[in-house]
DNA sequence: TTGAAAGCGCTACCAT
DNA sequence: ATGGTAGCGCTTTCAA
């Protein structure tokens, strides 16, 4: 049943040959006479050989495979950076193992040691939300094994980022408020950890600032990490007096559900609330009104950083130093934040 | 640089010991004495030995990796699936590759090539709307790699398939309509090649047929394929006189497309026309009215089509059987079909 | 130009 | 109980 494989050791017993002569027909680059190597091709397309991948890792000692450590698979800016990868990584010739860490640092941990041990070439990692320690990661590059971080910056370990430009999009999603005639805008902060959550807050008080708006650190709301105390502290945030006139929201879920409970008390959208919130996920072209948002390149992010690591990998012998890759966001305008657009 | 790998030699000759003693002596399954066990686990710890998966991997011709085959990442449908695979398969010491054929036949082609190329141990596949032909799943099968289908079952090659019952499914959609009150209920049908259409399909036709409600092919819309065709033939079907006034739909997507050029039209919904859709997507909760659907259980067809793999592959001695199991659906009502209910 | 042999790291078989 | 050897399939010396 178990159809064996053709091997070397079969095309040179069928034509007489030694393995070495018949291995170095078929890769070309060594002194063989016309005949044999012919001979050699002809009986190796003939028995349809393809050489045992296994046999060539264990040589080499690489697997021609990528690890991709992300939080979550479902989300559409997550699949799309792996669309990003796939496509480069198919393209050279790697496989890839994506390992979901569903945002928790016990996942993670072992994913990079499920990852070591499968010899992957290198790794690619958004790293998650409870990550302080990076001492999975830092292990893997001291052995040797290049990782590229995307999205989710990491500074603690020797590697390159690719990441979007988290504060020049809130900026331009909080200015966008402010020509709107939003003047008490609030923000759903993002979770602590990861370095978007930060860099976008930046990118909400940079714009207040520069309207002089003052930052109040009461319309500033910390991470909501599920959809019951979501919906609770935004119902909070829109009974405070005077209620803020604006949300500017981590991400896309967050502003649905802003949206959600503005609805709830019979709040219009945009008058009395305007909405911004930051990815572009299906829900915020879903969602009624649409959600004004930030689109990040996501496939370009997976893209880049693919390609950085395989760059590395095949340029080992050269001193890498780490690289910060900056993409650019667009800022998305919808019903949810446009006073002087028909929806 | 290259912190090389402790390896078996290295133990042997620090303890003065064959590479096989150390071999068995790890492996716990020999007759060993007390003494060089202990030294040799004692000193494998101290120098974090870790057997090295490559040559394990040529000496077994096995890689303990599955490939996936599926159309699409993005749909929460298959990342639930993929989540259910991953859980079975990391617990079983598997890793898996993932491919995306995007729905496209080619695409499909190649993945199997690679898939076959990188030595996977099995593959769970899920093919894509273009495969008419199965040749490259049956040559996998021919030299001896086990396949599960999931959710698009594949009759033309002996394998198992794990899938949901649409056929009920369905039918429960479409006798919900008719309990609303419904009687001219339109179809909006899935890809031809792939089997939930066709069960889908039969469900809608046999709940017409069991409350004496003629099926109408004029209701029944061949798949439509992207945004603006679908837009463009649901608002000739809604403006065909009488007008259905129900849609049930080959998935959420259609079916809030549905929603949205109904919406446009000034109907109301669930009165004027109800919707039902298929899958429980995200986009479903986020729709408004939300959308009523069945819901299906992607975990579990996951979870139960990894178990079926590795059970193939665990026991590779016996003969085995293709089966086929049948997971059961949800029908969730929601405000897009409830005439009797709050939204 | 070709062949023989060694070695990647491991396990299994046959010795002792 | 332990050691030596062969072999998984391949490439790469070194010799001829």
């Amino acid at each position: 049943m178990e159809h064996q494989q053709t091997t070397l050791k079969d095309l040179a017993i069928e034509l007489n040959l030694s393995v070495s002569t018949v291995s170095r027909a078929l890769s070309g680059k060594h002194r063989i006479s016309e005949k044999t190597r012919n001979a050699v091709i002809a009986l190796a397309r003939k028995l349809n050989y393809q050489p045992n991948r296994l046999a060539l890792n264990l040589l080499n000692n690489r697997t021609y495979t990528l690890g991709v450590v992300i939080p979550e698979i479902a989300f559409h800016f997550f699949s799309s950076t792996l669309s990003g990868i796939e496509e480069v990584a198919i393209a050279a010739g790697y496989n890839i193992i994506i390992c979901k860490s569903n945002d928790r640092y016990d996942r993670e941990r072992i994913m990079a040691d499920i990852l070591l041990n499968s010899k992957v070439d290198g790794l690619l990692v958004s790293h998650s939300q409870e990550t302080k320690n990076f001492e999975h990661f830092q292990l893997l590059t001291k052995l040797g094994i290049p990782i590229v971080f995307f999205d989710r910056q990491c500074k603690a370990v020797k590697a390159s980022n690719v990441i979007t430009d988290d504060l020049n999009g809130a900026f331009l999603a909080v200015e966008h408020l402010i020509e709107q005639g939003c003047s008490h805008i609030a923000h759903l902060a993002g979770p602590e950890n990861i370095s978007p959550s930060g860099q976008r807050l930046m990118g909400y008080v940079k714009a207040l600032k520069k309207h002089g708006i003052p930052a109040n650190h009461r319309l500033i709301t910390p991470y909501l990490p599920n959809q019951s105390v979501a919906r609770e502290e935004i119902y909070r945030l829109l009974s405070t007096s005077p209620r803020p006139d604006a949300v500017f929201a981590f991400n896309d879920y967050l502003a649905f559900e802003a949206m959600e409970v503005a609805k709830s008390m019979k709040l219009n959208i945009p008058e009395d609330v305007a909405l911004v919130g930051f990815g572009d996920e299906p829900v915020a072209s879903h969602a009624e009104p649409k959600l004004t948002t930030v689109a990040q390149p996501a496939f370009q992010i997976g893209h880049t950083a693919a390609e950085e690591l395989i760059w590395q990998l095949d340029n080992k012998e050269i001193q890498t130093v780490p690289k910060n890759k900056v993409l650019k966001t667009k800022l998305v305008v919808r019903g949810s934040s446009s006073r002087t657009m028909a929806n």
